[in-house]
DNA sequence: AGTGCGATTGACT
DNA sequence: GTCAATCGCACTA
């Protein structure tokens, strides 16, 4: 069931919003020597270029230089210093914006990404951010890293159709809160968030 | 060199 | 529903 090759970067869409959308119904691979896992894309935020709840917000620095990557790279970083995020770089080389994966549905793997969480609840495993990103074992070491090419990480595509995708106001950030850059797929129980944003 | 703060989670009332 | 844990890193001096 996996898809057994990455997306082509020349099909993601450059506009970071266009991305975040796009990203949704795909599929994210991880590779490890213990196994293979995978999951459906079922939430994304945009960060757009100038925008102030963005990292690269006020310009390139150690910990942010991989969202300046040519999109379709991995920016991993760590958020209250115990969750770990995975974004997909977006735009041109030089352009700090991308998009942040929160929810996965499980596909594959299952039982590697329970080890990983330690918790066997199918909805738990990749509900938010935080928890994909230990569900995958992903950390900083996958920091720019192209998704785009077949290895530890990368994104698939999917047969299915993504089904209807919602748009709202992004989670969890103090700046340009009112923005809708937040997609998800309407009614699917893999996704993050209250109920009431997610109808 | 010191300070303040998160693109969250899990535990608890 | 509320709330504290926790630490890398950006920012100030």
């Amino acid at each position: 069931m996996t898809a057994d090759r990455p997306l082509a970067r020349q099909d993601l869409p450059i506009d970071t919003t266009c991305l975040a959308r796009y990203l949704i119904g795909k599929k994210l691979v991880r590779t490890l020597p213990e196994g293979v896992a995978a999951g459906r894309i079922v939430e994304t935020e945009a960060y757009v270029i100038g925008d102030a709840a963005g990292h690269a917000f006020r310009g390139m620095t150690a910990r942010n230089r991989s969202l300046f990557l040519e999109r379709g790279h991995a920016y991993v970083y760590v958020a209250y210093g115990r969750s770990d995020m995975l974004n997909v770089s977006s735009e041109s080389a030089g352009i700090g914006a991308g998009v942040l994966i929160r929810a996965l549905e499980p596909l594959e793997g299952i039982a590697f990404m329970q080890r990983n969480r330690g918790v066997d609840r199918l909805r738990d495993l990749a509900r938010g951010p935080g928890r994909l990103a230990a569900a995958l074992r992903i950390d900083r070491s996958l920091d720019g890293l192209d998704l785009c090419r077949a290895g530890p990480l990368w994104l698939g595509d999917d047969e299915r159709e993504p089904g209807d995708i919602g748009r709202g106001i992004r989670i969890g950030i103090s700046r340009d809160t009112d923005r809708p850059l937040r997609f998800y797929l309407r009614n699917n129980p893999f996704v993050s968030g209250r109920k009431s944003l997610n109808a």
